[in-house]
DNA sequence: GATTTCATTTGACTTATATCAAAAAGAAAA
DNA sequence: TTTTCTTTTTGATATAAGTCAAATGAAATC
């Protein structure tokens, strides 16, 4: 899945691809477990084979904002955090037991010097993210919480109904009350 | 300008400097003028050398609605249409008198080729962009619209008191009135 | 300087969503 | 099964921000 992903962005040679997998290792990791705490340095860069992943941060009121979900088929990360090596703006979670691959600041460094394609992997990375979080931005800036559920839906349809209700509320920015009152009217439509 | 921020990002030489920087054109646009419309596809970046850019699009019922400044000594484009090729979500103009350099698709992707090094910037320039917008998205997710305001003045300190007052509300998801009448507040404080 | 045009402010009223509190439903543990 | 704990739903009320409309102010044009 994860070779799947890469020669999809960028054409790399049989044995560049090996080389390249040979830097990550495999985990297996339990629902709930944490990878990352709100001002660390993220360390690892992780892709989800299996499982969900979020990312959240502790507002003054000690109330958790779910500010991403990571499905199963992408790379899952605090990604400022990992590639400028500054605090991370929050913590990282799985939500179910889950089978991560995971590579190291130091070994990503090596393959960004080594593989020019490797940039470029990691710039594509890069813009998907943000062509994602500008989704994001444009469903929740202007629309009502009626419209932010309908864009959870398609952007995440298979978390939409795995995940606690108040996780997918707080990361569209509404109210659990709120959020499950939409759902019941969805239903009526 | 552009040199500054190109080499406090990648180290490049002399040489391979001035051969980026060659492939640069500079453009003197005039206010108002639209550089890329919604849907069309991005074919030039552009880095402000002078003046100030924003991207907004449309809803429905035709309010613009803001979704990026572009203050001078930063690049300014539609990023994901621009670099994936795909219908710009925006339309891109300059609010004043601006001085641009822009550079095509065609001859960045000669550079991206040419330079490892380039690629590299390529990606910090993106992950710098995702970071940006991820602090908008946390400002404007779960904050009130005086706290949106404050996260207005510590990310565009120069923009916010040069540009129209409509610009800045929907840019900050809120209406015009209701600036308005947080900028009187402020005063009072 | 007067006039038209565009941008901002102010006021009165409405509404979507938050808050607080409690009940119901579901899941886990005993 | 019964008990306990957690999550979701429901109800009543409060409030921040939206809407609509008019007034004021500033800039551009005649």
């Amino acid at each position: 899945m994860l070779t799947d992903f890469l020669i999809d962005l960028v054409p790399f040679t049989h044995d560049e691809l090996n080389d390249i997998l040979s830097h990550f290792e495999k985990e297996q990791v339990q629902k709930n477990q944490i990878l990352i705490k709100e001002s660390q340095i993220s360390t690892k860069l992780y892709f989800v084979e299996k499982g969900i992943g979020r990312s959240y941060y502790l507002k003054q009121d000690g109330k958790e904002i779910t500010q991403w979900f990571f499905d199963a088929g992408n790379f899952m990360s605090s990604a400022d955090s990992f590639f400028q090596q500054t605090p991370s703006l929050y913590y990282l979670e799985v939500l179910e037991d889950s089978i991560l691959y995971s590579i190291t600041k130091g070994k990503m460094d090596v393959l960004l010097n080594k593989y020019h394609k490797m940039e470029k992997l990691a710039r594509l990375i890069s813009i998907q993210m943000l062509t994602k979080i500008v989704h994001k931005v444009n469903a929740i800036q202007f629309q009502t919480a009626r419209e932010r559920y309908d864009y959870m839906l398609t952007e995440f349809p298979n978390i939409s109904h795995q995940v606690p209700l108040g996780h997918i509320a707080s990361y569209l920015g509404m109210t659990q009350e709120t959020l499950s009152r939409i759902r019941k009217n969805e239903l009526l439509k």
